[in-house]
RNA sequence: GUUCGUGUAGCUCAGCAGGAUAGAGCACAGGAUUCCUAAUCCUGGGGUCGUGGGUUCGAAUCCCGCCACGAACGCCA
């Protein structure tokens, strides 16, 4: 449960009762009433504005307002008290039964606390990675990869019905180019010295097995058949096969997709003819030329040619995009619109996709297109991530084949674990840049937060294994009806707070589709904890156990459980797994 | 040139559906361990929130101009 969204609503049905009861001329317009927390937890747990937006609108001072909502406010069972504070804030403090009691909440919905409505169970059609299909992932495509999956996850968890999709190109000159590769790898796997491969093709060792693979199963079939007559047998062969690479890939990674979709199937049955037709029906499809690019570095050669242009311009895009070329073939840009509204039929109309910080020009005119084509209906929002500067101890890491250093995504996952890049990519805001040193992000030390998070879970696995020593195996059972009442340290409160206020962050990062607040929590959540820990060292009584006081202790672990809870909660939407040891 | 992004402590960054005295880590100075994991914690100094305006009861947060840095720009993919 959001607290402030419970708050507010008792705050509106205050302001509804002081209306029936004519303390004020009328009902307020509340569209501007706020609950939220105070920055100073002096000032209580939540705070609302309600006083002095309001106030003029019914002809009071927002003092006098304040002193009528207080009476009311005074009422509610969970405010323990009201305080009229500063310009007209009303401060609110929550009873310290309210506070106990949503532990029990914490530790009855487990590793579900924290799940939201939110979303009222809207479909959400997220499409990130996507990478060509002519060969396996390198480390650029880690982050958009991360940072797609917990998104996903995080408004999964905030109640929209999400699915994951991968759009395969497949349908470009890039995966010709592949199949061309892929044949010459063949006759090579055949015996033949084909040399160096050409300027263009893709030389990437990662094609070998894909011609061994087809001269193992046909084997000499293809050698008197021209590249041209079997390229399409090629093409999809070795499409399938970069595919499963990339998949493999993922996996790694801990990333699945629901849907994968082709580009070249939505050409073949007759996607690209039904979005243009959806757009020359609204007269957005016109024959003519383009200006000239104002690009600072435009072709020396560029010269006005008739073409198939795109009206982008009437959807706020800065240029009018060509949808066909002089020659009359598709651009680029095309089948993506048909992608796009393919996605509409499917019956989504919140789609969002992840780009690359080096595809933040092609941002304008995808929205422009998803409008047209959905007549307004659905929206596209585009995530778009920055590039990852890679160190290793402190030096600049040069990518580079040749040296040896290493390129992939394979061999980062591999090296470096999937909780610790899963998490590192998270603690930055997606369009800032973010810095990965291979050597400082597998320190462990407080330094780094992955470390540091997963330290404090397994902190409180041995407190779980001592109280069983102590206490006999049975001390773990029942955590939910323990006397929370004994918790009444300041420290404890302050965390408990903390781990109530998880709901509510939830939210807000779905909201503001940022994974990377769950990280900056998570490390907050832990720091509270730590110091909790350490609060037993200057003071014995304040060790989560105590023999002589069972009672406390359950209690105690009780709150140490709910910690693990959302700890584990957090982490799972960042697609972390928590450890118990360490 | 146009568009987008960024500018907050010495460094790396949070905070931004407006809210009270702007936060964390690192670094720096000091301190805590016979005791649940010191892989941790506590205390301290450190800020014209790039800059100039505007909106309002109130702006790091919203709007406009400017400056700096980064990225993108084609009938390319």
């Amino acid at each position: 449960m959001n607290i402030f969204i419970f708050l507010k609503k008792e705050v509106l049905k205050a302001i509804s009762k002081m209306a029936d009861n004519r303390l004020i001329v009328k009902l307020p317009d509340v569209t501007r009433v706020t609950v939220e927390s105070p920055r100073d937890e002096k000032h209580g747990d939540a705070a609302t504005n309600a006083a002095m937006v309001l106030a003029g609108q019914v002809n009071l001072k927002p003092f006098d307002f304040a002193k009528l909502l207080v009476r009311e406010l005074e009422k509610i069972p969970a405010i323990e008290n009201v305080e009229i504070a500063g310009p007209g804030f009303i401060n609110l403090k929550l009873s310290s039964a309210f506070w106990q009691e949503q532990l029990k909440t914490i530790l009855k919905e487990k590793e579900h606390y924290g799940d939201s409505d939110m979303g009222k169970g809207e479909k959400v059609n997220i499409e990130f990675v996507s990478v060509n299909p002519t060969g396996p992932m390198h480390v650029g495509h880690v982050r958009g990869a991360v940072f797609g999956d917990a998104l996903a996850e995080l408004l999964t968890k905030a109640g929209y019905q999400v699915t994951r999709e991968y759009y395969i190109n497949d349908g470009g000159a890039q995966v010709d180019k592949l199949a061309q590769s892929a044949y010459l790898r063949y006759r090579e796997a055949m015996g033949e010295n084909i040399g160096e491969i050409p300027e263009g093709y893709y030389p990437g060792l990662y094609l070998k097995p894909v011609g061994q693979y087809i001269a193992q199963k046909d084997g000499d079939k293809w050698m008197t058949v021209k590249q041209e007559d079997c390229h399409a047998y090629f093409r999809d062969t070795a499409v399938k096969m970069m595919m499963d690479l990339i998949q493999k890939d993922l996996d790694k990674a801990g990333i699945h997709f629901d849907v994968f979709t082709s580009e070249r199937v939505i050409g073949e049955t007759g996607g690209i003819e039904k979005a243009l037709d959806v757009l020359k029906n609204r007269g957005l499809i016109y024959q003519g030329k383009l200006g000239k690019p104002k690009s600072a570095k435009a072709p020396e050669d560029w010269e006005p040619r008739e073409m198939m242009i795109f009206k982008s311009t009437a959807f706020g895009d800065e240029a009018d995009r060509p949808l066909k070329r002089s020659d009359g073939s598709y651009t680029y840009f095309t089948p993506d619109i048909a992608y796009q509204y393919d996605k509409y039929q499917r019956g989504f109309k919140n789609l969002i996709m992840v780009f690359g910080a080096d595809h933040a020009g092609y941002v304008a005119r995808l929205k422009s297109a998803v409008k047209a084509v959905t007549d307004g209906k659905a929206n596209l929002d585009i995530k778009l991530v920055q590039m990852v500067s890679f160190s290793e101890d402190g030096q600049p890491l040069k990518m580079s084949k040749r040296n040896g250093t290493f390129v992939t995504f394979e061999e980062l996952l591999s090296k470096i674990g999937k909780d610790v890049v899963r998490f590192f990519m998270l603690t930055r805001k997606n369009d800032s840049q973010l810095d990965f040193d291979l050597v400082k992000v597998k320190e462990q030390s407080k330094d780094n937060p992955v470390f540091y998070v997963q330290y404090a879970y397994a902190r409180a696995y041995s407190v779980f294994r001592h109280a069983q020593e102590i206490f006999g195996e049975e001390i773990l059972n029942d955590l939910q009806n323990a006397e929370m009442s004994l918790l009444k340290d300041e420290g404890e409160m302050s965390l408990i707070k903390m781990l109530v206020s998880f709901p509510r962050l939830i939210e807000q990062a779905a909201e503001a589709k940022e994974p990377h607040r769950i990280a900056y929590y998570l490390n907050d959540l832990a720091a509270a904890f730590h110091a909790l820990w350490n609060k037993g060292r200057d003071d014995v009584q304040m060790r989560f156990l105590e023999e002589k006081n069972k009672e406390l202790s359950r209690a105690r672990l009780a709150l140490v459980k709910a910690v693990t809870n959302v700890i584990a909660s957090g982490l799972h939407v960042l697609g972390v797994t928590p450890v118990k040891e360490m």
